[in-house]
Parts: C-alpha cells; structure tokens; sequence
DNA sequence: CCGACACTTCGCCATGTGACGAAATGACCA
DNA sequence: TGGTCATTTCGTCACATGGCGAAGTGTCGG
C-alpha cells in the first residue's frame, strides 16, 4: 500500500503532474524542466527526486547533464499502471499545452547557453501555479 | 487539471484508499465504515466529504443514516478511470484483505445496534494507520 | 414536541509539504 | 589543479492536512 501511496501521491500534486506531462514527450534534463516551469532550481530537483523515489521516473547522468525520463521497468509495482492513466487524461488541459508549447521552444536553445540565461530572456513568462511569498516579498511586507 | 488533482489526491490518502476499497463491495453508511476503520465519526465524516468532492463517491440519505457509494456518472471527467485504476489494485494488500475480513464480521451486526456498540466490543480491534496522539494522551504526557 | 441518534461542522494541534536561497557536490575544461 | 557550471542538499518559512473532541443539524420514534 506504501507504494501505492507514493505514487499517488507524487502524480497528485500539479507541478509533479506537469513535469510527468512533459516527459511523456522524451527525456529532459533538470534545467529543461526548469526553464519550462520557471521554479527554482532546488524545487524542480525536490520534485524529481519525489518522482524517482516513486518509481515513476529514473535519471542518467549524461555528462555535466542529468537527464530524467518515465521509467520503463520500475521497482515500484504500481507505477506503470499509474502512468498508464495519467497518458490518457490532462491532454487537452491549457496548462499541459502551454508547457509542450514553451518545451518546444526551449528545445531549440543549445544546452550550453540554456542554464545560463536570465529567466527574463526565455521565450514567455513562466505559468506557476501557487506561490507563497518570497522570502523578499515577506521582508516588504 | 484541478478535477484532476482532486481525485489524485482524495485516493492518495491511505485512510481513503482504504475507505475507497470497502466501497467496491457496495454502499455503506458512515458507522460501518467508521467501524472497520476505528476512527473517530468526525474524521471517517471528513474524509468522505473529501472523496465526495473530488466526485469519487456519492451519498444518499436513507432515513437517519446516510450511505455512501462509489458513484456511477461522476461530475468529475477523470474519477472513473481514476476509481479503475484502483479496481485493480492493492487486492492482495494486508490492510485492505483485513479491512474485508471485518467489514464482513461488521456487516452481519445490524445497523440499529451497531452504532451504540463500544469499540472494545467490536470484533477485532481497529488497525490504524498513523496517529498522532490524542488529546488526552498529550495531557497525560 | 422532545429525546435519541447518525452524521457534519468547527476549532485545535501536530505533522507534512512546497516554495525559496545558500551552501555542498560532482563533472567537465582550461 | 582550479574554476565553472549543473544539480543536489540543507535550513527555513507559510500553508495544507489529518487526527481528535465538542457542539450543531436534521430525522425518526415515542
């Protein structure tokens, strides 16, 4: 039941369903992910890690990369039954679209100068989804 | 994909997984459920309104009790492939076989005295899941 | 009507979670 | 070897969640 639990949860949460959504379309690595959600780079490696703990995705270190896919044989029993469902549903949802969109785009930057843009100069604002303050907004306030 | 996060999220809890699986086996009402589970009546009563919103299960008043079900036409899109997935699932799990077992012992209890029963009377005591400790626990302490 | 009873709502507490920035890690390149 | 850069780990904060008991709601039987 443990691992069944995981896994639901992991997909249960929006920003971990979005970033499963995007690698249904091939491997990517942390900074992909990154660009396309427009979170900190700690976030988006805490959400990856929650996906491999279950079981739901497997990385590959590729050089300075590292690159994270759906698994194909998975330790957790589970997992593909889950990802099985979640490929059937949320395609036409606006938020999966705008990633794939902004994925496309992001797909044609080299990864040498990905990493090392601004998020100001990536093609679009990022869509986030639920923001507490920032630690400098909470000073302001 | 907010209907989406709903359901994921009403089936990631254990307690309503488990909750979830009693209810393959038809409708029941609030205190056998509350009976297998061992729960306090709020919380069996919150849960169930959680599953009810994410379009999981559905009530129906039945004189003084209330009985819920899983639903049959959801008005969430994606509870019945979600309500699927768990169909096939977890069916040799320990805690749902035992969770079966007592719902069994419970439903051959008629309704009218089931509720006025102690829990120590139950047949077996209840396998709970985690608990933080109870008000009185935390004064004694 | 009024008490009993099934259930829900409310308020509380402990713990879990998702966000961030700063510091640590580990691989490449000069 | 030392610097740079992608990623992870750690510490912190605000908020969400799951448990409980007490009080409220609504239905039946007397």
């Amino acid at each position: 039941m443990r691992d069944f639990e995981l896994a639901l949860k992991a997909v249960g949460d929006p920003t971990r369903t979005r970033i499963l959504k995007l690698l249904e379309g091939g491997g990517l690595c942390v900074c992909q992910v990154q660009a396309v959600l427009g979170l900190a780079p700690s976030t988006v490696s805490k959400h990856l890690a929650i996906l491999k703990l279950a079981g739901l995705v497997e990385d590959r270190r590729d050089g300075r990369w590292i690159e994270y896919a759906l698994t194909r044989e998975s330790h957790n029993p589970h997992a593909a039954r889950v990802l099985a469902l979640l490929a059937g549903e949320l395609d036409r949802d606006a938020t999966v679209v705008a990633d794939r969109r902004r994925l496309r785009e992001i797909k044609a930057i080299a990864l040498t100068e990905l990493c090392s843009l601004p998020a100001s100069k990536l093609p679009m604002p990022a869509p986030s989804i639920r923001h507490p303050r920032t630690r400098k907004e909470r000073a302001h306030a």
